[in-house]
DNA sequence: GATGAATGAGACTTCATTCAT
DNA sequence: TATGAATGAAGTCTCATTCAT
């Protein structure tokens, strides 16, 4: 329309990527940023290190954050999934029993969360929560509830239906939580970092915990639905 | 003028300062150090906070302990007692089942471990092993191996015996870290200070997890053809 | 509102701060760095001092140097340039007499060395090397080696030619050495600092300890015989 | 007479040795001191090594010394000869030649000042004068210049007395003092530590210094005294 | 917008000096 | 008097943040 679209168009073969880039600035910001943080904590991170992983300079990350803490909140926020809201609405349609929903409750969390760069920040929370209780209480809000209480509301229904055994759901669900948590802290922390089991296999760990959780959960023969042997 | 002041001159509230204490001092800096380092991570805790806790002065600190990363590694090596050849030892000689066995081993490790002020090491080299390979080979040594091989060999006695079904051990042992894991690690984060479930009532939750898991690894009542193996 | 105030507006007196210099900063750090190392020793001398003096902060000066040492390293290089391969080449073609040869080179080194902020290296070698090895072995290398075989070829010379006596030049040549050094140690000693014989008329001085060394050299009158030899 | 003295008896065979050190404890001191700072220089001396040196803690050298810096002061005052006095009243009662009063004063002045650890003030005055105004006019008034008095004395005489030629001392006492000063210089810097050809044949250097430097000043063939070839 | 030179608060560490024993 | 544990001011160096270009 104007002058200037036309002279922009001369450098437009070049711009084209130069401009996705400048779009994506912030998102690559925030990769690099959530990559550095957890694999080397918040203090020990330099905001440079940050820049430099994302191909800007420094000066640019304080163009679009505006202190590192601030950049950390934002890769918390960036990457704490609401997904829940739709695996509570899946849970509500979900035809199988109990036991099928949990294991393709975890199935799919290591699929859509635990296998995905998200997962570190588990990592990340366990290790700076304490320096960061706003950040925290978000993240106890947006994760931790929702993630307890979709567990627990399935083992509900497994109890309801005679599935489960009838037992403390309190603590119950960690049964559940544990493994998934120590699972993503394992794949993101030097110490199990050389452990073949663990971050190679973990379709593998996630159908062994399932069978021995389910085995551990479901209700002793003499029980309605789970009568199978005895 | 009186006589509670002659008393008072030895121990005056002014000479309150200057203590010499060289015995004490190391254990002393050694016990805040864990607990801040637990609290705030390793890189975000400044010398002179650990002496302000441990009642000295920043000087003092580096008169015991030649630098912050030396009084890192000695907060480590300090709160690793090689426990596990003791426990060891208990496996062998133990009458009870396999699953008596791991029940008294969790709660024993609660006991002895977990409810300690030690088990904030496992906190400290999650969040910060990566940055300090030296003292992560060591703890991978000295605790991780030790730990994996008792609980393993715990579990392969019960599948020897019938008492547990046959399963993959590689994979099956985390059935027994993860929750014991997953409570230290809540215990020291943020994140979970808050759940009125957890800390306070960690012998309910070891409790609950050995029920399921015992459920979960126990072979079904008709197949005790394992147990001619043993 | 009038025209200087534009004018003034690229290099207004607010902008004095937070020049950018790249290129520049070095040689004004060195410079900075060389005159206080001299004056007050390389250990007593603060690096904020350095800085200080050369215009920046104290962050500017390890934004070029990676630490105090490296400085004084770059300093002691920075200030010798290799000028004995000049000399000598200077010898190697000179056409007068050794005699004249020595006197030209006392006066020129003055005027290239010992006159400038260069000589100051030699106090600071003196003062320091001892602390460190490696800088000392590189000045032997670049300066205390070449400098003594270019006084020892011409002093060879002079008796090759039977203008000097016979001598062994193992102790000779210290004394055209000692005489340079004594003066620019003199300059840059606070010992000597009130003397006003001396750095004043650092040409008198040297010329009158040519005129003493070249007689203490010279061959007696009737003594023509070592000529043959060259 | 008291009974004190009885008890003390008994304990004087130990005591003996002890009570020496007490006594000697200064001093010891202060030769730890000049060894350390003429080795590392002042600033980079810490106050425990001299104490360790010699022989005794780093409280008892503040109870003898108020600070490091009076330690230094001392160190240069008990080290500084005022042997200018006796030496002035020998050269007033020399019976040989000027040029003979000049060898046996250099001789002299390396068998009692040059050769012993007294030597290192020259090079601790050199580096460290700057820092210290008040000790370094002490050092000007009791050591430069009555030396550089006595060395004018001798070559006034001599040139009065026909023997060295006419010349303006305000230089040319320096072609003496230049290689005497370059003498303990070398013997104390790190620089020449590895020279063969001076601190382990000082004599020699001296009679070859003295030598060059009496041909140099001695008067020409022409003149009353010294006929001799011409 | 993007850059990276410059800044300066703040961290670790040293060491002269003090003082209870 | 002698000791050496303790102190804290001061120095080196880092790095989040600013800002002129």
């Amino acid at each position: 329309m104007s002058i200037s679209k036309f002279l922009c168009d001369k450098t437009s073969a070049l711009s084209v990527k130069r401009e996705r880039r400048k779009e994506a600035r912030p998102g690559e910001l925030l990769d690099a940023a959530l990559d550095l943080f957890v694999e080397k904590g918040f203090t020990a991170t330099r905001a440079e290190e940050v820049a430099a992983r994302a191909g800007v300079s420094k000066g640019t990350l304080f163009l679009y954050f505006q202190s590192k803490e601030e950049l950390f909140k934002a890769v918390i926020r960036e990457n704490i999934s609401g997904r829940f809201k739709e695996w509570n609405d899946e849970f509500e349609t979900f035809e199988g029993t109990a036991a099928e929903m949990l294991g393709y409750c975890m199935s799919t969390w290591w699929e859509r969360v635990g296998a995905t760069r998200a997962s570190g920040i588990t990592k990340l929370m366990m290790s700076e929560a304490g320096n960061f209780p706003d950040i925290n209480a978000f993240y106890q809000q947006e994760v931790i509830q929702p993630g307890q209480t979709l567990i627990r509301r399935i083992m509900q229904r497994g109890i309801d239906r005679g599935e489960f055994r009838p037992m403390d759901l309190d603590y119950a669900i960690y049964s559940v939580i544990a493994p998934m948590v120590f699972l993503v802290l394992s794949k993101h922390s030097a110490g199990t970092c050389g452990d073949p089991t663990l971050p190679g296999n973990a379709e593998k760990y996630i159908a062994a915990q399932v069978d021995i959780i389910l085995h551990g959960l479901s209700a002793p023969p003499g029980s309605k639905t789970a009568k199978g042997k005895a």
